[in-house]
RNA sequence: GCCCCCUUGGCGGAAUUGGUAGACGCAGUGGACUUAAAAUCCAUCGCCUUCGGGCUUGCGGGUUCGAGUCCCGCAGGGGGCACCA
């Protein structure tokens, strides 16, 4: 590719090229952070902005990107889409008057830090600090505006305090469904002293103690009682083992093929203690409260369909067994469909199996009984099997159905009949209440495995007259769900043995479930309820590089919080900061946390107000989605040592209506980041910061009020004939073959082009170095932002580049004489046409900003520019708006022209250009003339005109067109269309 | 399998509530300037055409005076979930 942008001989002295871009640049950088340019100013304290003042009443803004990574891999021309955009959004805001609270931080604890030290015998902070070093000189020189004090990385021991104090908190906490909450709703998070109180006065019963008082159960008993109900607790239920990873991990960081999102290693069910977190409790309000905050949809659905919240009902199924009668719960949403059901399914894991019979019961089909002797060895053989499978081997089965018979019996509380209760691994422990009641008439998975195992099927939903469902379905032998179906009876009356009056003949399946609701409530057999299928988060990791847990363990393994005074805790030195893994098959393998290795540190004696005792720590560290689920609240004073946030300052950036957009949520007035980010950290922000807000540590109901999900930026890749990767910058494109596609060549190969991400194996990869010493970071920003529409992917092509350079290189000789470096405007009054474009510009561009549109907004001040450019003198009115307009884009080359047009002040703080309205609008426009949707004539006309004087025109103007005859519709829509139909 | 989104010139992309399709930029073509080249400036630039016009927003229908925009069906591409009862 041919470089022009480089200094020609014989050019200009003063041409804007990239080397005049690039000492701009560094000139402006420096001044900006020496005055403090872009210091928000905080209600009080002295995080003042650049004059020394704090926000006196100023409207906030507080926009923000998801911080990084600070990976040591530097960055590449696709990483900044994001913060660029927001700076722009920042820039433009604080020309509005606002006062702009726009700062970086760094997500530093994680996995490859981790890998990194281990290679290089480094501790993992000084590997980190030296990549958060060299990416925050990176994005210093792209010009973003940042206010560098508010900086902190979350592996700061300052940060991690209150990461740790959070947690605390979240511990310290249980969940009170009935508790209303200052916004009137039901449901919120309390300090667990108020759950032990209720225990205490005997206003709640103690679960599994009923009957006795608090003070009777002993230390370790009570502790019990209370995790059962702490919103960080720890998890006995089965937990993501992943050997090859060597730790757990929640269930988002699990594939659907059951693999880790990272590595791709098997992840397999296991019971180990780990901490937990009842994000469950809140589904409700995540879901709910989505309605309350400006996001995308497409990330709004994602986090409902995440959530999965499912209506529908709970049915108790009496079971006979030698151990006297058992009681099983199934969940539907399907209640309406009891008369259907079968059998039963209960899940591998499922507490009822350990009342199967010693034999099976007379008349058993050989192929329900697996060819075991009796019930108690065919369950445990199907648990322990089922226990060895991952994901991945379910979902390589296909949908084939296993399982087994258990010798038991439920009772349909409807209809009385006796149902034989299989188990099977369909059916999860997690979901609902790990059983269900099998309707093979209207379920593929429940008809499926009752074609394996000879099961009735009975159908008990027919379609409406009319409606979509597939008639075939119902007919014939498949399962058939109807949704607008109506649900009769008397296909089943011979299936019921009771009924009890209940009669679901002729109703629509929403009425007949409410009713059979209604039925099982009154009967005391069911009630209706609600399930998600979201599952609490998995806490704790068993790494090295992470925040460790402020909690001990007494000799009887009771855990202790430790005071907020101990806090932070901070990493010990170990031998070895790699994790501990097994090979990627072996399930039998247990975790070791790698901060066990120092039993100093995990030893200690300690006074918790009872005497010094021995203790040890907590091992585990937190997942790094920790630190990243509060940060945003940090950037208001990341060095506060009395407060987390302090509530005045969280009140004025964040609460709720703390500016006009903000609304009842309050929150970040504006989140930008990747859509990669939907139901992981955005679900956990959310999370954590509900809970605070029910403790009354913040005010608003949501962290991120509006949410906007940057595209991604794409590029060609370029393969030989051989299929290896060749280097793009040396591929030479063609004229287009016969086929209309262009050809490649790579020093005379012929070369073939894919496209899609850009990476280093694939050799196409553009640093933002290479374009601030090819263009300038101004010509990258402008063209970042001019590529498109900012939440849509997009090819990245370095040749289209040149245009942005053009523009500003336009804008440049319109101010300075690229000869002599002198300014050359004209302070004469400007012509009327300028006039009339300037004010339409203003006007255009203020809204395209304000919608985050810069790709139109540069269009528009492209045009305004080369309007300029045709003239004899640039007029200083019409050009100083457009560097205004154009600074939160190109920002230095505007600070450059402002300074030498005489402006002592920089541009940062200066008002955006307001339209003046008597020059907005056109002198005339262009009326077209339709007949049957046909332009048939253009009519240049006064923007006022009157209906009917266009319409007289319109028709004058084709009158030979209607050969004389009365038209039979014309309809005007001054001053744009006229549109005729003509006579037949 | 279920759910969501996208599809406009050679290319990136513009087009209020349905109202002149192709703004702006890249590439291309012709010209000016120059010894020459680069840079710069001017013009041109969807397809077809018998020069009247006709066609054109993935494909096929529909609603409408009028559809890139709304509705139905299909194709291609991308994303999310996936034995969730």
């Amino acid at each position: 590719m041919t470089d022009n942008t480089q200094a020609h001989e014989g050019e200009p002295a003063y041409r804007y090229n990239a080397k005049l871009a690039q000492s701009i640049e560094e000139k402006w950088q420096k001044t900006w952070d020496e005055q403090g340019t872009f210091w928000a100013a905080n209600v009080k304290g002295d995080l003042t902005d650049g004059n020394g003042k704090n926000a006196d009443g100023r409207t906030p803004y507080f926009a923000m990107d998801m911080f990084p990574y600070p990976s040591g891999k530097g960055l590449h021309v696709g990483h900044p889409l994001g913060y660029l955009a927001t700076d722009v959004v920042s820039r433009y805001h604080r020309m509005k008057g606002e006062n702009v609270l726009h700062a970086m931080g760094y997500d530093a604890f994680g996995l490859p830090a981790e890998q990194y030290a281990v290679q290089t015998g480094q501790h993992p902070r000084v590997t980190t600090e030296q990549n958060i070093a060299n990416m925050s000189r990176q994005l210093h020189r792209m010009g973003l505006s940042f206010d560098n004090r508010r900086s902190f990385a979350t592996i700061d021991p300052d940060y991690m305090r209150w990461t740790q104090w959070i947690f605390s908190r979240i511990y310290d906490a249980w969940y009170d469904p009935d508790f209303i909450r200052r916004d009137g709703g039901k449901g919120s998070a309390r300090p667990i002293s108020e759950l032990v109180d209720k225990f205490k006065s005997g206003a709640k019963p103690i679960p599994g103690f009923e009957g006795r008082a608090w003070d009777e159960l002993d230390a370790r008993q009570q502790a019990d009682v209370l995790n059962d109900f702490r919103l960080a607790y720890i998890s006995k239920s089965p937990v993501n083992w992943c050997p090859g990873l060597g730790t757990v991990l929640a269930n988002e960081e699990v594939t659907a093929e059951g693999r880790s999102e990272r590595g791709n290693y098997p992840v397999f069910q296991r019971e180990l203690r780990q901490w937990s977190m009842r994000i469950t409790a809140y589904g409700h309000r995540l879901i709910e409260d989505l309605d309350t905050i400006d996001w995308p949809e497409k990330v709004k659905l994602m986090q409902r369909n995440w959530i999965g919240e499912s209506h529908g009902a709970a049915v108790h199924f009496p079971v006979a067994s030698q151990d006297g009668e058992q009681d099983m719960e199934v969940y539907t949403t399907r209640p309406d469909t009891l008369f259907g059901t079968t059998f039963a399914v209960v899940s591998p894991e499922h507490e009822l199996l350990e009342h199967v019979p010693s034999a099976w019961p007379q008349g058993v089909p050989e192929a329900w009984k697996g060819g075991y002797a009796t019930p108690k060895e065919a369950v445990h053989a199907y648990r322990l099997a089922a226990e060895a499978k991952t994901a991945k081997d379910r979902v390589d089965e296909g949908g084939e159905k296993t399982g087994l018979f258990t010798g038991l019996y439920a009772t349909n509380p409807i209809t009385g009949k006796q149902l034989p209760i299989f188990t099977a691994d369909y059916v999860l422990m997690d979901y609902g209440t790990g059983a269900i009641m099998a309707v093979p008439g209207g379920d593929q998975r429940d008809y499926d495995f009752a074609v394996k195992f000879g099961l009735p099927v009975i159908y008990t939903v027919k379609p409406l007259p009319g409606s979509n469902d597939d008639l075939a379905n119902y007919e014939g032998k498949a399962p058939f769900v109807s949704h607008d179906g109506i649900v009769i009876n008397s296909a089943t009356d011979a299936t019921f043995s009771k009924g009890d009056g209940l009669s679901l003949d002729g109703l629509r399946v929403d009425e007949a479930i409410d009713k059979v609701i209604g039925w099982l409530e009154a009967a005391g057999v069911g009630k209706g309820t609600v399930s998600y299928r979201l599952r609490d988060w998995l806490f704790s990791r068993q790494r090295y590089w992470g925040e460790p847990f402020p909690i001990v363990y007494d000799e009887d393994e009771v855990p202790h919080l430790l005071p907020d005074s101990m806090l932070p805790i901070n990493l010990p030195d170990v031998p070895d900061y790699s994790p501990k893994t097994f090979d990627p098959q072996d399930a039998e393998s247990n975790p070791e946390a790698p901060l066990s290795r120092n039993e100093d540190w995990v030893n200690i004696t300690l006074d918790l107000g009872d005497g010094p005792k021995q203790y040890h720590r907590d091992t585990n560290t937190m997942p790094n989605w920790a630190g990243s689920c509060w940060y945003y609240m940090r950037y208001i004073d990341p060095k506060d040592a009395e407060h987390m946030v302090e509530t005045d300052e969280f009140n004025y950036w964040m609460g709720p209506h703390h500016n006009k957009t903000a609304g009842e949520s309050g929150g970040v007035d504006l989140y930008i980041g990747g859509v990669e980010h939907a139901v992981l950290h955005l679900l956990y922000s959310r999370f954590w910061h509900k809970v605070l807000y029910d403790l009354g540590f913040v005010s608003s109901s949501e962290p991120f009020h509006k949410l906007f999900n940057q595209g991604m930026i794409q590029a060609y890749a370029y393969t030989d004939d051989r299929g290896q990767y060749v280097p793009a910058d040396e591929v030479e494109e063609g004229p287009a073959g016969p086929d209309g596609e262009p050809t490649f060549t790579w020093h005379g190969q012929h070369a073939n082009r894919e496209f899609g991400k850009m990476g280093k194996s694939l050799k196409n990869i553009v640093t933002p170095d290479y374009m601030y010493e090819n263009y300038g970071a101004d010509t990258f920003r402008l063209y970042e932002m001019s590529m498109g529409p900012l939440d849509e992917s997009r090819p990245w092509n370095t040749r289209n580049v040149i245009g942005g350079m053009r523009f500003l290189q336009r804008l440049w000789r319109n101010v300075v004489d690229e000869n002599t470096g002198e300014v050359k405007v004209s302070d004469d009054p400007m012509d009327e046409k300028t006039l009339k474009l300037l004010n339409n510009t203003i006007a255009d561009v203020t809204v395209e900003m304000e919608n985050m549109r810069p790709n139109t907004a540069i269009a528009k001040l492209i045009v305004l520019n080369n309007h300029l450019t045709g003239l004899k003198s640039t007029p200083r009115a019409a050009v100083e708006p457009l560097i205004l307009m154009l600074s939160p884009i190109a920002p230095h080359i505007c600070e450059e022209l402002w300074n030498r047009l005489g402006h002592a002040e920089s541009l940062a703080h200066e008002p955006w250009p307001k339209a003046d309205e008597r020059y907005v609008g056109q002198d005339t426009v262009t009326a077209v003339v339709q007949i049957k949707g046909k332009i048939r004539a253009k009519l240049e006309v006064s923007p006022d005109i009157a209906p009917e004087e266009l319409q007289k025109m319109a028709l004058e103007a084709v009158a030979d067109r209607l050969g004389g005859k009365e038209p039979r519709k014309v309809i005007v829509k001054a001053p744009k269309i006229v549109s005729i139909v003509p006579a037949q």
